[in-house]
DNA sequence: CTTAAGTGGAGGATAATCCTCCACTTAAGC
DNA sequence: GCTTAAGTGGAGGATTATCCTCCACTTAAG
């Protein structure tokens, strides 16, 4: 592949990543390659489905949770407690939410793309790791298991859409410090 | 208004929240006639935009919501404790989540509907005053509000798209718990 | 310099929803 | 019953939006 194509997928992948997040999962073709700043053809020449831009994009995110548990995994000795903190407000980051409808339309997509399954599973695997640390260390409850941990820190990093009521705290780390006082055994 | 007429326009308030909970803001005005058994005309007639029809959904929110709360003061003295898991809990049976949409939808609107912001005001005020006999007795950190113990509890119990993938888990009791258990001072 | 990979974006094809219109139905009062 | 005005259904033209192909043009890389 010669490398302006390369960087040109990047961008895709990136600008497709940030517009789903902000506008949901109906976001046009043209409005991602333009985002991208390239042509819609060029969209479509790397990426001809929703399917494939979405499994490029799940690619990503799971580079980065393992990112996230292998960090985790090597401080985890020395300080457990800042560990975990800092696990969960990382895993938070990644802003799993904003995905959620990505998912169902793969997994809804006539061929699910068994990459993005394959891939699903690795991450909890890691994820599950990191969880059994915590359980032994006393951070979380026995019974949660790792696609519940996930999934309700999707839940409550799920991107809102605008709500231009001025009241509306835009900053939502209080939720997720309530997760993990939640998520605690008593 | 004739009975007649009074009944349908109760059944598309019903059929309008059930399918904005279901399908996402961008129902169309068919599927919403056509589940709540009328014509497109008669939804036209009794709500003559999109506006019109999600504030018909606010107010009977809106009317639970301050059934809630009257129920809860009411109980309060004698078992606080119970009153209280009650209450969140049945507020988070109401689902608020689903409307997060829609009141997006209506802040945008070129005209925001006065009567949804004045039944928004009146059920935070009451919402307001539970959370204080909480406050007051141990259940709830002083420095939450209101709007965020709201959006928090509407945020947990947004319906996600069907996602089938058999290991994620439709019950979210256990997220609600740890809400409650992470709003506790410690 | 050569050339094949890569690119842009106009525009026809397709799909979906909106919302009006008017002949027909029915509740409710007499 | 009968009258009548409120209420109703749903077909279909108007409108809007996105999809995705096509081909002449550009450019990386040897």
């Amino acid at each position: 592949m010669r490398s302006d194509a390369m960087a040109k997928r990047n961008a895709l992948v990136a600008a497709a990543r940030h517009l789903y997040a902000d506008r949901g999962p109906d976001v046009p073709f043209t409005a991602i390659a333009a985002e991208a700043g390239v042509g819609i053809a060029t969209l479509y020449r790397h990426f001809p489905t929703r399917s494939d831009l979405i499994v490029g994009i799940i690619e990503q995110v799971h580079a980065e949770i393992l990112d996230c548990t292998t960090r985790c995994g090597e401080e985890w000795d020395s300080h457990p407690a800042g560990s975990w903190l800092r696990f969960v407000r990382a895993l938070a980051d990644l802003r799993l939410g904003a995905l959620i409808p990505q998912l169902a339309l793969t997994a809804l997509a006539e061929t699910p793309p068994e990459e993005a399954v394959r891939l699903r599973g690795r991450a909890l695997g890691a994820v599950g790791r990191v969880l059994d640390l915590a359980k032994t260390a006393g951070f979380l409850r026995r019974e949660i298991t790792a696609v519940e941990f996930s999934l309700g820190l999707a839940i409550i990093t799920r991107p809102l859409p605008a709500i231009p009521f001025s009241d509306v705290p835009s900053d939502r780390s209080w939720l997720i410090d309530a997760f993990v006082r939640g998520v605690r055994p008593d």
